[in-house]
Order: structure tokens, then C-alpha cells, then sequence
DNA sequence: TTGGAATGTCAACAAGGCTGACATAAACTA
DNA sequence: TAGTTTATGTCAGCCTTGTTGACATTCCAA
């Protein structure tokens, strides 16, 4: 998949190894991260909500009816953390939260009509900046794009974006 | 710079600009940057820092002798956020603050060894994940990472990144 | 029936954002 | 020179979002 050129020069070209490049691509990363968040962080900000109350919306619209362990995972954080920010939502009318069926300790997690707005809202923000960012680099850059990313992941959560990645929303 | 292919169907290839490419890439960009931050946080804890103390070694680092002002026009955040992080750091020695020359209001700063030191060790960290990323994922996919980051940047950070990029370290 | 798993709740705390207000010194300007 | 602006620092207080620890409830499964 990844495509590994042979340089004439030295029979490998590792000039993309060096210290200089990889801080260029750290520093990128940094200031791209903050171009990421930029746009749903306006909207959140309307509505009184912050940045993890956008991620439990994202995974939660993915994974209809995902337990909230499956969520804790996906999120990397201490289920106190995650309670807070379900609660609001719970409260507010966003996200629905029913006893499972087969387990009934368990609770599974939907988005209701509001909440699926607000996570359009919020999706469509994004991916309108992350639309534009493809269009500009094309498809070429962005399959590189996605490669290295996947590559800078922990092992553990490789395994959960994969599949993730080819499920239908 | 990007180059576009044309597609043979349609005139041109859009397939990598659907809704299903642009999720993937949203999510990829999420634990990606989980990744990007893991070793350096380990490292921070021991010390008692947290991510705040290593953007601004790193970016002191970068343009030795910065001012605050254009230091907080960097990390995007208010003078207040930062001196807090400033304070400890030049309290625990690890960054000096030098009276201007020429503009006596402003302040100088500047790494001591010990700050290098840590500096160091912190960068090592994090280019140590993104040598291995880029190694999996070879020089061309490099490049294209490279080029949608810097799409997804903010124009006026965009500015910023283009004109620290060029430097020596 | 009992142990453990899944979930929720309460309390307390910390990092690191934010705003507003105010102080100081230095530089600039009318 | 007097007044204003700029750069910086600091104090107080607030918010979000992360943490740990303790404890209750529910209920599956051995």
C-alpha cells in the first residue's frame, strides 16, 4: 500500500527523515489540529457545550446504540469524565439513553432528532474545511495524508479507527 | 505543487471528496493527534508539566530570544494562560527572561541548558513516532500529509507556520 | 446465591483555557 | 514635557474537561 520509492542516489532517499523534516511535520500537525477544531468550536460555543461534548455527538451518530464502555474506549478518557458530558446531553435532549435489551446493565446511546442536528451542524463545519484542504492538495496528497496518520496511531486504537473506518454511517 | 490527476470517467477524480472520505479523515485526524501527544505527555507527567510548558519549550526552543507578545501569537492564547506556564518554568530554571536591548518593555526568552535538556528529551520523543510514521508510510505519502495540513491551517497561522518552517532550528 | 461486571453518582482536585481589572515601566507622540 | 499607547506581569474568579477514590445499584453467570 505504501508506496516506497528507490533513490538513485544512495539506493534509498531518507531525506525525509531528517531531524528538520519531522520537526516541520510536528509543528504542522500542531497548527493544523487547531484549524481542525476551529470551526465546531464556534458552534459549540453557541450552544454551551465544548470540545467532548462534540466527540461523544460524533461517536454516538457512528455507532447507534453503542454502550457507553464502547464510547469510553473510543474517546480515551475515565468514565466520570464521559458521565458529565452524557448527562448534559441526556438533559438537554440530544442523546437518548436506553437499557439494553440483552444486557440490561448496559445503556445504549442514540442521538435524538435535536442531537442529530447539532451533530450535522458540527460534521458539516468540519468537513467543509477538511473538503476544502483535500481539494486544494488533491487526491494523491491526501491518500499520503491518511497513511501517515494511521501510521502515527497506537497499535491499540489502529485497531478500533479500522473498523470503524469501514463501517456505513 | 499538488498534482491532480485527471480522471478518465468524469473528467476528473471527486471520489476522495464524498462525505464517507472526508469522515474517515476527520476521525484519522482525532487519534492520530491522540498518538502525536502520548510520548511527550508520559514524559511531561514525570516532571509535573503538562502540554502547555511543552509548546512553549518548543516554540522558545524554535526562535531563541521571542518575545511574549510573539510567543502568545504562536500558541493562541491569552497572556495570562501563558505567564502561568512561564512563570513555573522560569522559576524552575528552565527558561530565562532577558530585558529587551533595543525595547526595554519587552522580554527576551531564552532556554537554559536545562531547559534544552528537557526540550530535548521531549522532542526526541515525538519525532521518534513521527520518523516511524513516516518511515511506514514512505516520502511521497510524506508529502502529501504534509501539503493537506497545511491546507487545513487557519490562513493567518498558515503565515506563521510558512515563515518559522524556513528556519534553521 | 454470591461474586464480579457494567453503570451511575458524589466529592474533590488539577491543568489550562478564559475575562476583567489593575500596576508598572518604557516608548511614542502631540 | 505631558499624555497616551504598548508590553508585560499579576490577581481574582470562572469554566471545561481531565483525573482519582469511594460507594451504590443492578443484574448476569458460575
Amino acid at each position: 500500500m505504501a508506496e516506497r520509492r528507490p533513490n538513485p542516489i544512495s539506493g534509498e532517499n531518507l531525506l525525509f527523515l531528517t531531524d528538520e523534516q519531522l520537526r516541520k511535520g510536528i509543528e504542522a500537525m500542531f497548527f493544523a489540529y487547531r484549524g481542525f477544531t476551529a470551526d465546531p468550536d464556534r458552534i459549540l460555543e453557541q450552544h454551551g457545550y465544548g470540545r467532548a461534548h462534540h466527540r461523544a455527538l460524533h461517536f454516538i451518530n457512528r455507532t447507534h446504540g453503542t454502550t457507553v464502555n464502547n464510547l469510553l474506549a473510543l474517546l480515551g478518557v475515565t468514565k466520570q469524565s464521559l458521565n458529565r458530558v452524557l448527562r448534559t446531553l441526556i438533559a438537554d435532549g440530544l442523546v437518548e439513553s436506553r437499557v439494553g435489551r440483552t444486557d440490561r446493565r448496559e445503556r445504549n446511546l442514540f442521538l435524538t432528532e435535536e442531537g442529530r442536528k447539532l451533530e450535522r451542524a458540527l460534521s458539516e463545519a468540519q468537513r467543509e474545511r477538511m473538503r476544502s484542504a483535500y481539494r486544494a492538495a488533491g487526491p494523491q496528497a491526501v491518500a499520503g495524508f491518511r497513511q501517515v496518520l494511521e501510521a502515527m496511531m497506537d497499535d491499540e486504537i489502529r485497531h478500533q479507527y479500522a473498523s470503524l473506518r469501514d463501517r456505513r454511517s
